[in-house]
DNA sequence: ATTACATTTGACTAGTTTTGTCAAAATACA
DNA sequence: TGTATTTTGACAAAACTAGTCAAATGTAAT
């Protein structure tokens, strides 16, 4: 299962980059994209943009990747889960009218 | 569509009670609680379970009512919501195993 | 094994957000 | 109007988040 650090840090490899130029490109610190890659901590929405510009990848795909792994951390301990999402979905749809 | 808020409220007035004497039962400031009835703040897990055990509502329930409007809160802007939910719900089946 | 370089870790600070308290303002209604 | 309830908003304390930096660790070549 795919997920937003391992999407940004094979990017990365692709393009043969140390974490020091894409720091110095991004201006965000290495010690922090290290931890992004790792999934230890959670970029802002800015921050994703960044990233798939930089990388070239499409914002939509790498957004849903972001925002689903904090819904899905969010309810991490939740047996209640896939209740809970089922009932989000119907709540979005009803604010959608 | 129902709520946290909605649901707490009601269940306060099916029992005829007010605010104070709910805060008193529950060491929950009343002003707090008027404004998650009015779902204007969230409520703690802790005391979710307390409005649950108080009003006799099922646990389950009312944790639902409670996470479904956080996710859905957190989502309000995205038009991506729907795929957002449809990954985590992926993401959350691949850690349970 | 030593060197050189890349990555990871952790301590620290600053800034933001959340939580609770309180009293005044607004509302309801007898 | 007067009394009781609910709502609002200002404030402070606590918890959480984001960023900076240097030291520690890992990696690969010689």
């Amino acid at each position: 299962m795919s997920n937003f650090g391992d999407l940004i840090r094979i990017a990365r490899e692709e393009k043969g980059l140390f974490l020091r130029q894409v720091a110095a490109e991004l201006d965000i610190d290495q010690a922090i994209i290290s931890k992004f890659e790792r999934n230890e901590r959670k970029a802002t929405k800015e921050q994703v943009l960044k990233f798939a510009k930089f990388y070239n990848l499409d914002n939509e795909t790498l957004l849903v990747e972001w925002l689903s792994d904090k819904v899905a951390y969010d309810l991490k301990d939740e047996n209640l889960a896939e209740k809970v999402l089922k009932v989000a979905e119907q709540k979005i749809k009803y604010k959608k009218k």
